[in-house]
DNA sequence: GCCGTTTTCGGCCCGACTGTTTTCAGTCG
């Protein structure tokens, strides 16, 4: 069972003790176990055999037990008596926006509801504004809500859908003279893999005229709410969006809880606390009554005693406590980035010509591009023949010429791992190549043993520079391959290949805690685009995302090394030689 | 149920908005 099929148990367990209507504390610590399991480095069997499972923050003796049940048995006891007690299917109700755990709990016991369809069925026929604390205008709610979640089905979207529509939002919003500065929050600006809605936040002295021009953006489907500080809408493709206003005066504090996450905005209140002071977004309000406003948020951490926390790190993975002992890493940035090792052109199933990503390349301020057609065995993206991929090596040492000492480059291959581990050229090709990607794009379905075999093979072979999109998935479309990751990181990390972080936002691949996990073994990266058109290479910003949220430094990722050290990295690998 | 630069017991984040209320509960972020 993995950590995502473990994290869910505990996930559900909070619910359904929410529903049951247990008060207190018990529910955040499952909720805290669970989301703490999720994003674990290495995988909760690992931890398990080894007894590191109380390692984890927010597992204690109790939920310990409970997860060596789970992985002994497949089942656990206390979660299905809980299920006996309340039914599994009211968990769907949740989903829907406006009812939680009180009102669900309400329809059950008072009219027997158990599924979306029983509850729509009822709101229907008017029998919930009929209950004690609802009237017509909840019941109105909770169809519209209904349909929404019917519509919406997907859920989270990619933060390459996202991103572009929240830019859209914040140009409009810097456009009203009322708006001083506009700026994104949420899960957006910590750039997680996925987005579930869109967080926006605003300085203004004038807050109810931001937020009545925000109501009638074309964008804007529905208001949910709208209040001085706060609207809620629904946009016309079924996301929601979130709008907060504040005052300059209190911007920093504003941003610092709008960015969240929920999880790492709970420990920076109670060390607020623990210094005597309340944090929330107004500012810090020392015992007295006395108000710290906060322009920035450099001044909200600071006035705690912190450096400022990069938003990537925001996520309750241990950040605050390095913050607190100095040990935050120097994250890479965007600009650290000298070039990039992994593209395409029309010569595999690239959309543009060898020319046009040099010079597409030399556009984007690169100091060296490696250009990586795919292999002869893949033939849907027209993988080179060992003929065409020497006749491709002509062509480029013709650019090389042309673009002279302004831009270094090399040729390389994406070379597929067959479905035994072997690679797709022969030895003697590869070494004639200046850089090998190997990565896999078929058979990706093969049994865990097999296929982290595979792996294993491709990192041992001397001519592997990079191991591309190690899991092989295309979020919301297609699951990873199921691998042992741990296994083939301290592979990577032994025989000194680097791995790549995607930079697609469908990929993002290294993911953020695997990228983290490779940084705490000591392995090599490289942030890159997989380039198909010279367009791409502006997906860079979503893989350096990924790269900060796994607390990745520019020294450990080959792209961000200066063309010398790179260079001399690769010529010291696989017996190539200077030639 | 977890956890400790206050603590192994007694704490555990904070506020906006809505609807159905005569002063607040539920939901959300």
């Amino acid at each position: 069972m993995d950590n995502q099929e473990v994290a869910e148990v505990f996930e559900r367990i909070a619910d359904l003790l929410q529903i049951k209507g247990e008060q207190g504390y018990r529910i955040r610590a499952y909720q805290r176990a669970a989301e703490s399991i999720r994003s674990a480095g290495q995988e909760i069997e690992t931890l398990w055999r080894e007894g590191k499972l109380r390692q984890l923050p927010g597992v204690g003796e109790a939920i310990a037990k409970k997860i060596d049940e789970i992985l002994r048995t497949g089942e656990l006891e206390y979660y299905r008596r809980l299920s006996e007690e309340v039914p599994e299917s009211l968990l769907e109700l949740l989903q829907v926006s406006d009812v939680g755990p009180k009102k669900a709990a309400l329809f059950w016991r008072e009219l027997g509801i158990t599924t979306l369809d029983e509850l729509e069925r009822a709101a229907r026929a008017g029998e919930l504004q009929k209950l004690p604390g609802l009237g017509p205008k909840s019941e109105q709610k909770i169809l519209q809500g209904i349909e929404a979640l019917r519509r919406r089905r997907t859920g989270r979207i990619s933060i390459g859908q996202a991103l572009p529509m929240a830019v859209q939002l914040l140009e409009r919003l810097r456009a009203l003279p009322a708006v001083l500065q506009a700026e994104a929050a949420g899960s957006l600006r910590r750039w997680r893999e996925t987005i579930g809605d869109l967080d926006l936040l605003v300085a203004s002295e004038r807050p109810e005229e931001v937020m009545e021009a925000f109501r009638q953006f074309p964008e804007v489907a529905r208001v949910r709410a709208s209040g001085e500080a706060k609207t809620s809408v629904v946009l016309q493709d079924g996301l929601e969006a979130q709008l907060w206003v504040h005052r300059p005066q209190n911007f920093g504090s504003a941003w610092q809880y709008a960015t969240g996450s929920k999880g790492h905005n709970i420990q920076l209140r109670e060390l607020a606390l623990s210094r005597g002071l309340s944090l929330s977004e107004h500012g810090l309000r020392k015992a007295n009554g006395q108000v710290i406003l906060c322009a920035t948020e450099q001044e909200v951490y600071s006035n705690l005693g912190l450096p400022w926390i990069p938003p990537e790190l925001r996520e309750d993975r241990g950040e605050i406590r390095a913050a607190l002992q100095g040990r935050l890493p120097k994250l890479v940035e965007l600009d650290d980035l000298r070039g990039e090792l992994h593209a395409h052109s029309d010569w595999s199933d690239g959309r543009a010509t060898l020319e046009e990503m040099v010079h597409a390349a030399l556009e984007a301020g690169f100091e060296y591009l490696a250009i990586t057609d795919h292999s002869r065995s893949l033939g849907v993206a027209n993988g080179l023949s060992i003929e065409r991929l020497r006749a491709q090596r002509e062509e480029i040492k013709r650019l090389q010429e042309q673009v002279g000492d302004r831009l270094l480059l090399l040729h390389g291959a994406e070379v597929e791992v067959l479905a035994d581990g072997t690679l797709d050229y022969p030895d003697e090709v590869l070494a004639e190549l200046d850089i090998v990607f190997a990565s896999v794009h078929s058979s990706l379905r093969q049994p865990r043993e097999r296929i982290t075999e595979r792996y294993l093979r491709a990192l041992n072979h001397p001519h592997v520079d990079v191991i591309g999109h190690l899991s092989g998935r295309l979020i919301g479309k297609r699951d990873p391959a199921d691998l042992d990751v741990e296994r083939v990181l301290q592979a990577a990390a032994q025989c000194d290949v680097a791995l790549e972080i995607n930079c697609d936002p469908l990929r993002l691949d290294l993911n953020d805690v695997h990228a983290r996990r490779a940084m705490e073994l000591g392995c090599l990266l490289a942030i890159c685009t997989d380039a198909h058109h010279p367009d791409h290479f502006a997906l860079h910003r979503y893989g350096v995302g990924t790269a900060r949220r796994g607390w990745v430094e520019a020294e450990r990722v080959l792209n961000c090394w200066p063309r010398a050290k790179l260079q001399a990295w690769l010529q010291a690998r696989g017996g190539r030689n200077s030639s």
